[in-house]
DNA sequence: ACGTACATGTAAATGGTTACATGATTGA
DNA sequence: TCAATCATGTAACCATTTACATGTACGT
């Protein structure tokens, strides 16, 4: 077997929008999903070769370029991709270093503590301003923003606006907690 | 080589705290840090063997059971353990399936989106009142919550309660907005 | 007698990342 | 001519989970 779940899914996701080479679908994920799904192309490859041979998706050489392979979903994969949209989300077991360090902060000197928290406020800050940035530019292309299914890329980065900003805030509780 | 990383530091975390068995490191786990963090027997018990091998924690044998090994952090094991805590936290890129289903949700009838989210929407509920308890008795446990190092067991516990309460502010949002 | 908790471990499968290997095309 | 981008793939490694295997001790 080799190679399974998630992969599968995700990629089948991108050809349900979409047609396109291996390499078209790591650009769409970068472009669009990175911030919280990323693939890589030691992944994208043999889970695409899988897809075809389990007839999920259909492969047509280019006519540009030889070696490109242009993939396109196909009714079966569809209708795969579609019952697995139905199933509940599994909710994985969250592994969280950050709060691993934290409970066992007593080993360090407070102060190091309160630094490493700092340092991780600024990165979510950071994180934070390209969210928003990205629903601005987003909310401003009107031929965009204005389709049905705009709900469904919008949401995603609310939730990476919504969470990230919980974080800040945890950020700053725990520093003053740590202060006082 | 094999086996390494994340898991070596969450035993050497516990083992800073307290003496025990690859069995009372499971315990300890599940009790303290399971929302965060989870450890399963398959990987405790070659780390443990691997530590000792290196030298980061020793062994001795139980007077009361034969089987039982009863593992202790080795000054070396503390100095490498408080030398990871040090170091910056490695931000893990992650996989929300969640996200990735609802970015897909042109796939399916709408009312099928919503069905999901508040599903999810449910589960973060429960997880609220799980923690919202658990910080309850731990403030009401004087003797605990009292001592200096409380503040690294609270900390976790407080981001569970802002990070779900975020999730559910978002299932709500996105809920008004597929209906609206 | 039965179930639960205590106790330790191995093997296999799964999932995911990184490094390596190769080479064409396009634009500055 | 040099860098960036396009393009595909394999191999090795690392990390984690699940299933299997075994048995004791203790309370009801």
């Amino acid at each position: 077997m080799a190679i399974k779940n998630k992969t599968r899914y995700a990629i089948l996701g991108v050809l349900s929008l979409m047609s396109g080479s291996g390499y078209d679908i790591k650009k769409f994920c970068d472009k669009t999903i990175a911030h919280f799904w990323n693939e890589n192309f030691g992944h994208i490859y043999p889970v695409l070769a899988q897809l075809e041979e389990e007839g999920l998706i259909s492969k047509a050489a280019s006519s540009k370029d030889e070696r490109r392979k242009e993939y396109s979903i196909t009714a079966k994969g569809r209708e795969e991709f579609c019952k697995w949209m139905m199933e509940p989300i599994e909710f994985q077991p969250a592994r969280s270093e950050l709060l691993l360090k934290v409970s066992f902060g007593s080993n360090i000197p407070k102060e190091r503590v309160i630094e490493m928290i700092k340092l991780v406020k600024q990165r979510y800050e950071s994180r934070l301003e390209e969210y928003r940035a990205m629903e601005e530019s987003f909310l401003k292309n009107k031929k965009e923003s204005e389709k049905p299914e705009s709900v469904y890329w919008i949401a995603p980065l609310r939730y990476g606006i919504i969470a990230t900003e919980a974080a800040i805030k945890w950020c700053e509780e725990t520093i003053s907690r740590l202060n006082g």
